[in-house]
DNA sequence: TCCTAAGCGAGACGGTACGTCTTGTCTTCCA
DNA sequence: TGGAAGACAAGACGTACCGTCTCGCTTAGGA
């Protein structure tokens, strides 16, 4: 299937728009920031934008669909590795080091100045990865507490911790971290298993 | 000390306003509304309204201030009463049953249309009531999992919880779903207690 | 009745953005002005205007209003005063002076960038003008030339001639473009008449 | 010179802007059309639009060319035929005839929703008419009615009356217009030679 | 027969103006 | 004097058009 010029033209912009949002929230965080903002630093029309994108949110949300992909991938490869302990929400340990190499931007997104849409988004994200963590563990039986409940938790759970960590100055290591995650979320697993 | 009319006047006008937000919250969602909305719906005036509140978003976290502080009254006598494992987290019953009991403002606050900024101090909320919990269940030591990560961990997975259970059509009981935070929670807290 | 201090702040409003128009017309022409331009120069909210006018051709329509009522005013004493042909469309005189004395803002009205807009606006207000002026001259019977078709006849060609005059460098005194309005118009009417 | 295939395929591409400016011109008023909607009607791409004319405007003024061009043709013949009265303003019964044959585009370009850029464009074009008419009955002179002035005050009455027939429902014949019109221009331009 | 050049459709794009909406401040006046 | 009424400046929103542009397809006319 060959790349029509076309096509990459709008794959620059949509580029550009990305990277403008990212440069724009480590400036004055995702709430500040109006449309107007994204598409002067990219350069690119006001029309243009909307043919993109339904509005900030909507970029944001195809930005952050990028991490996730991401991680999942990284997700499949451990999981296909072995399934020790050790191996539960492998993911995990991708995500807190993809955070801390990209502090500025995390921070940011985390922080208070981030605008909570950019948090639903980011929750959203970590429940599914967690949920495909659950999935894998144990087949659903009948009685038993429903994978979605124990994703939810866990997946809360996780951010939770990841915006202390973020909101804190990131002080803890990330194996440190990492560390306490699996400690707080297997034990409920397991009893959750049970 | 008696109260001045003046002063009822003032209360009269804050309640107004904080069942406009509540009625208008079931009917259109947090997000949608506008101030204008909400005065119209209280029919008192615009500078009035800035004049108690410095937005829709104040208003509302002073709402939700007074079902904080009613948990945290459940909670403390909980508490006082016996310290078993049946007694964690003692205000999840209050917590469960009382989104039950107003289930439609309640769904209505943790939906799709609530608006992230409820969410926000939802889950604040939530987070004071554990870290309140797990401060009382052990005594911070060097070298241990910070009660801070633990509560918002666990906070965070309670969120979790309800926002399942809310935008779920709450068919699970009170008691089903209180027993699931616990046997998900209480695991974890042990953990990081070890 | 007593002006209430609100609408004499609506007043002043009105006359800011009819101060501005006139303003901006004789520096860049109607057409070339954006809403933007002309609430900036006013130091006026965009909602605000909004609120007054449909449009800038609104907010002209009403400026032109003015110029309207006070030639039909000054048609109305001259016709009260005598019937001679002297008489007949006296308003003309005035219509030249008063052109002769805004002769910046005239002709931006009338020129080139003006906007066609204006001009039919300007060309309707002459058509009434000349209509008042025929009706007192004859009642209409049947079989001859309709007074609305000898009305549009002779406003359209007192249009043209001042469409003329003010894109020329408005060289001809006022008394000689009148005159030469009346010589033209007058035979037109008693022809019209016979 | 043989016409190269190419130019013909030139020729096609006007024509179909033409037309479909015409049929759309009908449909909706030439205001309210945008370049988009005509070269969606043509089925020519927005480039070749651009290639051809500067601006719906432009597309419309080449468009009003073939009228003129055809009513001075017209004018020309009658002129050189003899010189009575009669023949004076002989395009006059050609103009009003095609008006009459061709109603539904001429009301729509007179009519309300015709924009005033189609009527400044057609009595432009009426005055140059007239402009002709006059400068063959008589010689200019000082100290005259100039010509300049006649032919806009006549070519701007043609203008009215042309716009009051069409906006009426044309009810009056073509031959009582036309009369009406001679009658009410030649006293002018006979009082104006004096 | 192939090749080159032009006309063209399609449509992405930067830009500008639009009319609407909401916010938070302010002023007036009523009870 | 607290509050209802509401005008207002500010400015973001999403939509509509504009005129420019780049891209490939088609097709003629010369090689």
């Amino acid at each position: 299937m060959k790349a029509r010029a076309v096509d990459r033209r709008i794959q620059r912009t949509r580029q550009l728009l990305h990277g403008s949002l990212m440069a724009l929230i480590q400036e004055k965080g995702f709430e500040a920031l109006s449309v107007q903002d994204i598409i002067d630093q990219a350069n690119v029309g006001r029309a243009t934008f909307y043919a993109h994108f339904d509005s900030k949110e909507d970029l944001l949300a195809s930005g952050i669909e990028n991490l996730r992909a991401s991680l999942k991938e990284r997700q499949r490869q451990a999981r296909s590795a072995g399934g020790s302990d050790e191996r539960l929400f492998a993911f995990s340990r991708e995500l807190f080091t993809h955070a801390n190499e990209h502090r500025t931007i995390f921070r940011a997104m985390v922080g208070k100045r981030s605008g909570a849409v950019v948090q639903q988004l980011l929750q959203k994200m970590l429940v599914d990865l967690v949920r495909e963590e659950v999935r894998g563990t144990w087949a659903e039986k009948e009685n038993e507490t429903p994978i979605e409940a124990v994703s939810q938790f866990i997946g809360g759970g996780l951010f939770g911790l990841l915006m202390w960590w973020g909101n804190g100055k990131m002080r803890m290591a990330v194996d440190d971290v990492d560390l306490m995650f699996r400690r707080l979320a297997i034990p409920s697993l397991k009893a959750a298993a049970r």
